[in-house]
DNA sequence: GAGCACTGC
């Protein structure tokens, strides 16, 4: 059995050692930039995040393109593809195609480590879709419809949804055509595929749904992915969630079709031909074929899961050598020894290159910022300037993009970033990389009342230290700092703790149990454990979801049929009988689309008013609604951009979530349209039915008044607080229900509403659990 | 009377 290894040596990633579980079968070949993955375009607010090279925009005469318009766009395709392939050539994967190739093809499950640079998303799906035509180039010429009918079908899953979309526009480019044809891509909000497409790229989450919303009954209710003769799982170290969920289902699925191809085999050989040839080609079972894809992971344990019995192959990347240099002993104060270590870089007369320092959050970054501009103060007249640029995922949008600006002449860069710059975001120009060794993850208090949660600053993982080393060498050789001792390095762990361990599994397992599969039979990468199982079962069976562990209801299935926690469509649900859909419609998309308010300590007082400009005495979720609706009065009457600016700064509003809470609202108006319910159904005055139906998904996240002022909950013992920032801070209603609580200084309860007590005795889990529900004291 | 890692359907 293969032997897990580090999966980076000092020297940093261009030089792995070749794990003994791999074998190599391309090395670094030296070419420009070619590699897509990952990459991020600057954009805002969600703004096509990716353009078609090589393509301009015509003019239609009647909506309609001309045929010579029409040949002139093919033409041009073809010539840009022709342009594309001379770097094609020189990527690893392609060198190393044949071997990859035949690996795939003659086994069932083939795993892949491809380091950064060696082009494995954008050649496989190219590969797998030419076969069995040739190994050679793919002409444009060549897409026949008939010999494409006969290619394998492709999927490509991704964690993120920008790479989705730009690896498909790429390799549309690199084939020579049109998007949304022969390749395509599926994210939420969009789906870029037609009948014929044969490489489609997917978040994972899409390809969870697809698994889940299965229309056949076929083999419980597992959808057997019949449109798919290969799913490529890219990005497999990265270990999300759905990582970990598709990768058990699509195990079990590949044993289903396998034996369903053997049976219908047999059938065929036993003269029963007339029945066979009857049958729609659509009917036919293939086989389905897995590789799972990644840049740096334990290969033993894919191995291991997927019983391949034998070596992964490993695909050399391309990159620059990357120095790495650990503290001789600890630090103390690591946002002053960043600044220090930034200031060293940048007055060494020979360091030529931007620099990249991760800290754990945006205090620390904004701290460290401060640091380095007081120090930049001092410059004499000659020195080199420097540029201090803050990243983390809530700054504004128009902020994020000034790391994508141009540089002035004689400057430095100094990017201070979460983790978004470890996979998220790709920032150019960057050669030296500061790195503290923490970051910050959310944390998960299971309790049978519900989740409490809280942000913790937690170590990095070696495998992530190599990732973090990695962003210095893309462009260049490079440097990395590392501001923890060789010796803090060797006790990290050496990977990051998959998430399925660390987080509410209710959604996910009721999407299992949908497709017919045991969750605590389930075949698991690593284990959850029985007990963030067992939670699970008690939030689903609580809400209705479920009626055992293995048996879904009406109601989940339902509940399934949104985009949204179990929670959250349970009350979606309640507001079809509530008669208010339309208001819930909009709180769910406000929940899910980041913080309405911006609140920041230095003017918490202006912003406090603001909201009171807004207040629903009900509570937090209905002033959110009124401030929706004021946003988008404002759209409707055609304000200018810029009003809409000065409207959201005046009254401290994040259009960044309220312009994402149009998109989701949108999307969940559409859903419910098609499952015939009429979304236009508004509670008018009447908000009373608005929280009751919020109480059908958050009935566990109530509490009722002490006499002290705090609150207790009705479910549970905890004594909890109002957080400040609610609009019922010290308005003492008798009864609270919210959406989640945080434990920071003490117990707080964010976005709150207020509510009739007697409105309990609605809910059924207090009468099933005959738990009577607790009565304020006040 | 106060703290905001990061994704995704």
């Amino acid at each position: 059995m293969a032997r897990a290894t580090s999966p980076v040596s000092e020297a940093g990633p261009s030089s792995v050692k070749v794990s003994p579980a791999a074998k190599r079968v391309a090395e670094f070949a030296d070419s420009s930039d070619d590699e897509l993955q990952q990459q991020t375009v600057p954009h805002a607010n969600g703004v096509k995040a990716s353009v078609k090279p090589g393509l301009k925009k015509r003019k239609l005469v009647n909506g309609v393109k001309s045929k010579e318009d029409k040949e002139k766009e093919r033409e041009e395709r073809k010539a840009e593809a022709e342009r594309l392939f001379v770097n094609r050539q020189q990527l690893p994967f392609y060198q190393g195609r044949k071997m990859i190739l035949e690996d795939i093809m003659s086994h069932d499950t083939t795993i892949i480590i491809g380091e950064t640079g060696c082009g494995k998303s954008t050649q496989l799906p190219q590969l797998l879709r030419t076969h069995p035509i040739s190994l050679d180039h793919f002409s444009p010429d060549d897409t026949t419809a008939s010999r494409l009918a006969r290619a394998p079908r492709v999927a490509v899953t991704q964690p993120r949804r920008l790479p989705a979309i730009a690896l498909a526009n790429r390799v549309a480019a690199e084939m020579g055509v049109a998007l949304g044809q022969e390749v395509g891509y599926s994210v939420r909000f969009e789906d870029m595929c037609g009948w014929n497409t044969g490489i489609r790229y997917m978040t994972e989450g899409v390809l969870m749904r697809e698994l889940a919303n299965a229309d056949t009954a076929k083999s419980g209710s597992l959808n057997l992915l019949l449109r798919y003769d290969v799913v490529v799982v890219d990005e497999a170290h990265e270990r999300t969630l759905n990582t970990d969920f598709i990768c058990g289902a699509l195990k079990r699925v590949q044993r289903i079709r396998k034996k369903l191809v053997a049976e219908q085999n047999a059938s065929l050989a036993n003269g029963d031909k007339g029945k066979g040839k009857e049958k729609d080609a659509k009917d036919k079972v293939t086989e389905l074929k897995i590789v799972i894809m990644s840049a740096t992971l334990d290969p033993a344990k894919f191995s291991r899961f997927f019983e391949t019995d034998r070596d992964a192959l490993l695909v050399k990347g391309r990159m620059y050598e990357v120095a790495t240099r650990h503290v001789k002993s600890p630090v103390d104060d690591f946002i002053e020894a960043a600044a220090k270590n930034v200031m060293q870089i940048h007055f060494n007369p020979k360091a030529d290159g931007d620099v990249l320092v991760f800290m754990p959050g945006s205090e620390e970054i904004e701290n460290c910022c401060e640091l380095l501009r007081r120090a930049a103060k001092e410059f004499k007249e000659g020195d080199v300037n420097i540029e201090i640029l803050p990243l983390y995922a809530s700054l504004p949008p128009s902020a994020q993009v000034k790391i994508f600006a141009p540089k002035a002449p004689k400057t430095r860069r100094v990017i201070v970033a979460t983790n978004i710059a470890e996979t998220s975001i790709t920032i150019p120009g960057v050669a030296y990389v500061v790195d503290t060794g923490f970051k910050k993850e959310k944390e998960y208090i299971f309790r049978t009342s519900g989740a409490i949660e809280h942000l913790a600053k937690k170590k990095i993982s070696q495998a992530a230290a190599w990732q973090r080393t990695g962003r210095a060498g893309r462009e260049r050789a490079g440097e990395c700092y590392r501001l923890f001792t060789q010796d803090t390095f060797d006790k990290f762990e050496a990977f990051d703790a998959p998430e399925i361990q660390r987080t509410n599994l209710a959604s996910a397992v009721l999407q299992l149990i949908a497709m017919g599969l045991d969750p605590f039979e389930f075949e698991y990468i690593d284990n959850p454990g029985r007990d963030p199982i067992s939670a699970a079962f008690q939030t689903l069976a609580g809400l209705g979801a479920i009626s055992s562990p293995t048996t879904i209801t009406d109601l989940g299935r339902d509940m399934l049929k949104y985009p949204l926690d179990p929670a959250h469509a349970r009350i979606l649900i309640a507001s079809f009988e509530y008669g208010c859909p339309k208001e819930i419609i909009d709180i769910l998309s406000l929940l899910n689309s980041g913080p309405v308010w911006i609140d920041r300590s230095s003017d918490r007082e202006s912003a406090a008013e603001a909201r009171m400009k807004y207040i629903n005495k009900d509570g937090d979720h209905l002033t959110a609604l009124n401030v929706f609706n004021n946003f988008i009065e404002l759209r409707e009457q055609k304000a200018s951009n810029r009003a809409i600016v000065a409207w959201a700064k005046e009254n401290h509003v994040n259009t960044k979530s309220l312009v994402q809470a149009l998109k989701i609202r949108e999307q969940l108006r559409d859903l419910a349209g098609k499952h015939g319910k009429d979304w236009k159904v508004s509670a008018g005055m009447d908000t009373g039915v608005v929280v009751r139906a919020l109480l059908q998904g958050l009935f566990m996240n109530t509490a009722v008044i002490q006499a002290d002022g705090t609150y207790r909950q009705t479910a549970g013992s905890l004594q909890v607080k109002i957080h400040p920032s609610s609009v019922l801070m010290s308005k003492k209603v008798p009864a609270i229900v919210y959406d989640e609580l945080a434990i920071t200084s003490s117990i707080y309860a964010r976005n709150v509403s207020s509510f009739d007590q007697a409105w309990l005795t609605d809910i059924p889990w207090f009468k099933q659990a005959n738990v009577k529900p607790a009565q304020p004291t006040l």
